[in-house]
DNA sequence: GTGAAAGCGCTAACAG
DNA sequence: CTGTTAGCGCTTTCAC
């Protein structure tokens, strides 16, 4: 294989003496000087790069002679701030660990792009500041994406008053601001009502229904169906999010009275339940059952049961929705004519139960693997 | 999905007819209306507003509270075209599944956002105008990282060129130009060599080297490895980098004369492989060994044996070079002291190799769980 | 200390 | 068809 060699510089050895001023940095062209070097004025220059049709076509190829030879690229603040737009949109996520955040980051990259514009991104995580970092990414965009437990709602209404359309995602509806969210408290009263099915009398919930709308949602399914079912509803364990948390939890859970069932708030805190089951000499599903939320790769591979989201549709509709708000107020600026205004719209995506062996032995109908 | 409506007022009780105009969308304030509030110049205000000393207690205070009552914040595009910067710089991925891109965005968010600038992201997935996209968006920003399988060297020259600092990522070097990797060659030869030192004699590679400097470096070193062993080099079997791609590179090459072990270029396509081998009624790794790379979460539920590399901190350091190459740019902005001006950087962050099951069974030095 | 005014780079009337 | 010119909202000299 000599093809090898190519990638063999790696990581070592003797990047050579690098090259000092391979790149000769020029301070960027302005249209001004495209219009110098092309004989006409900054309209003209204007008028042929934006393709309007009140232009010679010889003009126009002098013009982009002219942009080539200069390596011209119209500077992108002069522009916005003419057009008074940005063409940018922001989301705003609490993290991007596990699949669900990506999935859904990446959808709504893909639509805003298709749509025209670039995506800003604003991972709040447990930043002090977040409110700050919201309110200034708002200034920079033409409309933003809230995901689920970044802001509180006073931050939220303060931006869309200020005129940004917003739209808020996989969290609580507020007046006159578009929703979009997938179903947890329906989809959780059938994986509840399904572990009951299978005969687990004492079920706990794992997570925190104050630190995130979807697992309050999620925690309110279950309760529902455990109160359906005549059964008693324990109290939510909280607790973050991820696999070692779920480990922790877990070892905590599985001393005396342990509950026969699981169910947890997402599959990183199922499966750390699941290790943590294991290492205490636990089989899953005969000695504990355990159910997670979003269908990561590693759910299958460990057969867990679980649910799965539009998480790719969620981010698309998202920016859809924005988008369209956007195109409503550079209509309407004033927001006079509320008469014509769509009232705030509100969606929730269905998901869909994955059935595999966690839950227990019996097959069940409804999933797959 | 007619069932949607059940949802419609999910979590949080009745929000009733949704308020048509319940947030009053004013056109936002500019300096000039705080000036006039305040009684003061916009200049003033200008000052006030960034901390300027030049300012009495008073009068700053006058300013201050024009500013709570308009509700002012001042406007991005107008402050940025007036700084002569944008306050925020852009990354340029392949896409955003699996853990690695996701943690690796993560990780320079975080950095940049720490360092004061927002952040724009590019997914180039397969579009075809990713040229385009990738020069459009280093126009709104003062640097710009570029990963891996995105955009030719070409674009990335010119875009050096045109002044803007590129950081390169996960991609072969160019002369002039920062770069931060992992270590694949190394690591692969390790691997290989360990799976050798298990017996196997037939191994083969999964993975397209031409589609990412990444997977070449693995391949490289894959094929270095079986050289010194005086083992026959397979050419490797190219492949998209997902579990789909996996099963199915797996049924073709599980055929007749199946290799002992498979080197995947990542953990998906291991995990494809591993299903279609049980599939196949094959034992991983009694009668087929695989190996993937990134220790998603998946990996360690399979037993994989795999690769971890330094994600976030991939993207930190990304980050904060373009943050210095911002910095030089700013202090110097014709680049006229080439002196002064350091060398590219380059750096190759090491990567851990991270021995499970599925490469066989005897237990090897190196390796956790 | 504060104000007036000159841009930053571009778009979009408004005249020719 | 093309040029002139007035902003877009803010920062920043330069005077006072």
């Amino acid at each position: 294989m000599s093809d090898a060699r190519v990638w063999e510089n790696e990581g070592s050895g003797k990047p050579g003496p690098v090259a000092l001023k391979a790149l000769s940095k020029t301070k960027a062209a302005t249209i001004y000087e495209v219009a110098q070097r092309a004989g006409v004025s900054i309209a003209t220059v204007s008028r042929a790069l934006r393709g309007s049709d009140l232009v010679t076509e010889a003009t126009r190829a002098r013009v982009h002679a002219a942009v080539q030879e200069l390596h011209f690229t119209p500077n992108r603040l002069g522009r916005s701030l003419a057009e008074g737009r940005h063409a940018a949109n922001g989301i705003v996520f609490p993290d991007l660990v596990g699949p669900y955040y990506a999935e859904v980051v990446l959808g709504y990259e893909e639509a805003a792009s298709d749509l025209g514009s670039s995506v800003l991104i604003l991972a709040t995580r447990r930043r002090p500041d977040a409110a700050d970092a919201v309110v200034e990414l708002a200034a920079r965009v033409d409309g933003i994406v809230v995901m689920g437990n970044t802001v509180d709602d006073e931050v939220v209404r303060g931006i869309a008053a200020s005129g940004v359309p917003v739209v808020l995602l996989a969290r609580d509806p507020m007046p006159g601001v578009d929703t979009i969210r997938t179903r947890n408290r329906g989809t959780a009263v059938t994986l509840t009502a399904h572990l009951v099915a299978h005969g687990h009398r004492h079920v706990a919930f794992l997570g925190d229904p104050v630190g995130s709308p979807d697992v309050a949602g999620r925690y309110a399914g279950f309760a529902a169906a455990l109160r359906a079912a005549g059964l008693p509803v324990p109290a939510p364990v909280p607790c973050d999010l991820d696999l070692a948390a779920g480990e922790a939890a877990a070892v905590a859970l599985l001393g005396d009275r342990r509950p026969d069932a699981i169910v947890c708030a997402n599959d990183e805190l199922a499966l750390g339940v699941h290790l943590a089951a294991e290492a205490a000499g636990l089989r899953v599903p005969d000695d504990l059952a355990v159910t997670g939320w979003d269908d990561v790769l590693a759910a299958r591979f460990a057969g867990l049961t679980t649910v799965r989201q539009p998480m790719r549709e969620l981010g698309a509709t998202a920016a859809r929705w924005l988008h369209q708000r956007i195109q409503e107020r550079t209509a309407d600026p004033a927001g006079s004519t509320d008469a014509v205004r769509r009232a705030a719209r509100r969606r929730v995506l269905s998901t869909r139960l994955v059935v595999r062996r966690s839950c227990g032995t019996h097959p069940h109908p409804g999933g797959n693997s």
